[in-house]
DNA sequence: GTTAGTAGTATACAAAAGGTTAGTAGTAAC
DNA sequence: GTTACTACTAACCTTTTGTATACTACTAAC
């Protein structure tokens, strides 16, 4: 009944482990999220918050830092008066793309299947 | 210096909220790895737990219950003595595919980017 | 001079997620 | 009779995540 190429034990471990390892780095609730804002512009710290919504101050700075560790994210000080600040994405954003796009061709859908199912 | 195609305010909106709709379903530390763990074989619970590592039985057995009540999973009791329980993945979980498979040649490549720039 | 905007940080607290331990009830091996 | 396996669940605790409010220090508009 079922159609699925086999999975051995082997491949599953190295999935989960692969998985594992994204999860790390660009799980949890914002930071694919803040990358997509960043993917229409540079922004600047509120403009991300106005984009990204539900975002509060304090979470959005620790993504941010966290991004930035990463290599996710550069940050970029225009040293005026008053102090503007700059997130771009780095070119290692990129290589998120595929990721990105199946995920966000994946929620149409699924948003789709629901609302037909209702 | 950016090669990007630009991304109009739009589509990044549509964005965020498809990718919202995504993580609400499959977010979080455990979901995607247990279906990883599923797609090797249909699982009884026991066996999840051992190839997921680390997963608690509370919070498989919370995330079972999630999975089922958004239709990646079915729920099959062989009414034996003792009780067997089976896990099998429906044919919606299979339109993980891409999503999964991208977040797993992403997850091996920052691994190997980890380890060189060591 | 009051309000709003710039980019955050500090503090305190609440809520959600996850982990730990122990226990159920039955079977079966040693 | 002790241990281990089956598939969980309840109670409790810790960690993570998020929220709210206030604050900095400076600029510019009304």
């Amino acid at each position: 009944m079922q159609l699925k190429t086999p999975v051995t034990a082997q491949e599953c471990k190295g999935s989960l482990t692969a998985i594992g390892d994204a999860l790390y780095v660009i799980g949890g609730k914002w930071k694919l999220r803040v990358i997509v804002a960043l993917r229409e512009d540079n922004k600047r710290f509120n403009e991300i918050q106005r984009t990204v919504e539900g975002i509060s101050a304090r979470v959005l700075s620790s993504e941010l830092k966290e991004l930035e560790m990463n290599g996710f994210v550069k940050r970029i000080v225009h040293p005026q008066t008053p102090v503007i600040v700059e997130y771009e994405l780095t070119e290692y954003a990129d290589t998120l793309d595929e990721v990105l796009d199946a995920l966000k061709s994946w929620g149409t859908m699924h948003r789709e299947k629901l609302k037909s199912d209702r």
